[in-house]
DNA sequence: TATTGTTATACTCTATAACTATA
DNA sequence: TATAGTTATAGAGTATAACAATA
């Protein structure tokens, strides 16, 4: 049964539905599709990552993980690259082009949506505080 | 440039994106898929929906809205009806066994996560009334 | 034998453009 | 003419199963 729903949670899902269409549209400004420009953001330089540990980062299996990568291959954003240590494995390394797209598309992403910016400086370091001590709970 | 990222506005991104499956997952549970799922949220008993309407509400062209309902319909989740006032449009009602699989849906999706739960209840309260202001602020 | 990545296959979601039937 | 929904087409993401190379 439903009966009464925790005020907080149903107040922050709204806002995650609301906030759904925004990385897939942030993704379009650079021609990316959603799935593209989570690999982007998830494959930092200087950090290359096993298409596997991909696969596991994107929640998908990892047959799809080929074609994501050969479109984005294609494209001249990331490379892949043997792994000396075991051959069956192939790493992924984000290409100069590609960390040029990265920096910009997450400067998009960090600019706060007006519903955050119109919140009183006070609403801002409070609501920042309980985030806080919600992520630090893990 | 980067710079200072606002501090409650990188808290809340981190939130949104570690959330980021949990609608997928529960639709899963029903066997729909993220789309699907969207349909029956927003396929309110009681007030029929405009195919067009249902586009607009998705946000996808509404060519792709054929197939979506083609396929809950073939499932005896939603039905078309003829509008009597406008005989180019089909308007879209959720049927008994919608009704039901929506009803669990929603109970699931109103269930807070621990993330949640975790927060004293000042905190509950605090952030409940944050993202009232935010939500007020349209 | 087990694991990494690929291929083959099938289905869903997506957009664009052309079509129909109404208005 | 304009609008609501459909169809045709093409591309991308998804899962499962079978496979090759390597461990």
């Amino acid at each position: 049964m439903m009966g009464l729903m925790n005020p907080a949670w149903q107040l922050l899902n709204d806002l995650l539905m609301a906030q759904r269409a925004r990385m897939p549209a942030i993704a379009a400004e650079f021609e990316l599709s959603p799935v593209q420009a989570q690999v982007l953001r998830l494959l930092e330089p200087e950090r290359p990552m096993p298409m596997g540990r991909l696969a596991c980062g994107l929640g998908c299996d990892a047959s799809n993980v080929t074609g994501i990568v050969d479109r984005l291959e294609a494209r001249g954003l990331i490379e892949r690259r043997p792994a000396p240590a075991d051959r069956r494995v192939r790493v992924l390394v984000i290409t100069p082009a590609g960390r040029r797209v990265r920096t910009t598309m997450l400067a998009r992403l960090a600019e706060p949506p007006v519903e955050i910016t119109r919140l009183s400086r006070e609403d801002q370091e409070l609501l920042a505080g309980i985030l806080a001590r919600m992520a630090a709970a893990d």
